[in-house]
DNA sequence: AGATGACCGAATTGGTTTTCTGGTCATTTC
DNA sequence: GAAATGACCAGAAAACCAATTCGGTCATCT
């Protein structure tokens, strides 16, 4: 079999299991069985190795999120629908999971590097939905990018950060009403 | 002059130099020239008159919050006015700021407490100034502890977080205008 | 020519010793 | 004799250092 592909779903597990920093490069050799040299002659370094599996990664949630999105529905239940369904790949996915834990605990820059361009992603598409939107008339003309980036802080703090200091977390329905009747309220014609 | 003046005086100035756990008891006696066992005569504990401090700062930023608010002006602006006065507060007064980075450094729990103590009065200085408009009428009902919250964490996002990912900041205006167009917007009757 | 693993210096870990610090309390002070 | 004090203690943190680990290279092997 491809020796390459072997080498990613074998880094891929091993990253997903121990996170970046206590993954090593031995470690994915052996689960790979290939010498530790030869991962050398298809990745530049463990970085580069790491960038590639969260860029397969990243696909892999955009497409999740695409699946939820369904043609003739209002933008904020697709809105809704996707922001859900990626914060939900965030806590279940394995190797989001980890990154995000590993961000907290140990700060590994090239860990904080991939979770800023997995949010990236994110927003952008959460973007490119809005720009959509707006073009079809259903959306007023706003700036997309800050819209983007207001609606993902705003779910990330309503699902992550609000039982940090509530007892009662919110349900989905709650969450939803309340941003129908605020953020989403006001992108209307 | 009253001794446990002093010994309060005393400890602000050391916290605010140094953070909670750069600052020792003996230091704080030290500058305030009495023995260390006079503190705990005073204080039941390092963490009380730590907590004691903060909570005469958490009074200073509330106070300096009020005294933006302006009788007869919109809920937008004195709102806006507000949280840009307290997020200020926040990177600008010795003690906020320390503490702040303290938080991210070291994870002391006494500190994460103090943090979350002036962030929930925050929200609730917030979510008073929201229950008086909607009770004038100004506002349609809200839940405006969730309404508080989301502004908070909106705030913050474009003011502290904006800059991480990107490159040019946001200026006061752009930020004002854009949150009048899509928060405040929706909150109007 | 492509794969390999022994090898290297740098970084990390783990264990040990030393120093520091929050809190107490017997003694001193006024 | 009530209030103040600082020597003192136990546990936590820091400093130190030896031993190990790891990312990356490259001479050798297939």
């Amino acid at each position: 079999m491809d020796r390459k592909q072997e080498i990613l779903e074998a880094a891929t597990r091993s990253f997903s299991l121990f996170g970046y920093k206590a993954t090593t490069m031995e470690q994915i050799a052996k689960i790979a069985n290939v010498g530790k040299g030869t991962i050398y002659t298809f990745f530049e370094n463990k970085e580069v190795l790491f960038q590639e599996i969260v860029r397969g990664m990243i696909c892999e949630m955009k497409q999740e999120a695409t699946n939820v999105i369904q043609e003739g529905v209002s933008f904020q239940e697709n809105a809704h629908a996707a922001l859900m369904k990626m914060l939900e790949f965030r806590e279940t996915h394995q190797l989001y999971a980890k990154i995000v834990d590993e961000e907290k605990d140990w700060r590994t820059p090239a860990v904080k590097q991939m979770l800023h361009q997995t949010e990236q992603a994110i927003v952008t598409f959460i973007k490119e939905k809005i720009d959509k939107c707006v073009a079809k008339g259903e959306l007023r003309q706003v700036n997309s990018e800050l819209v983007a980036y207001l609606l993902f802080k705003a779910y990330l703090a309503f699902i992550n950060d609000w039982n940090v200091t509530h007892d009662e977390s919110l349900s989905e329905v709650e969450i939803a009403n309340f941003f129908q009747e605020t953020i989403f309220r006001s992108l209307l014609v």
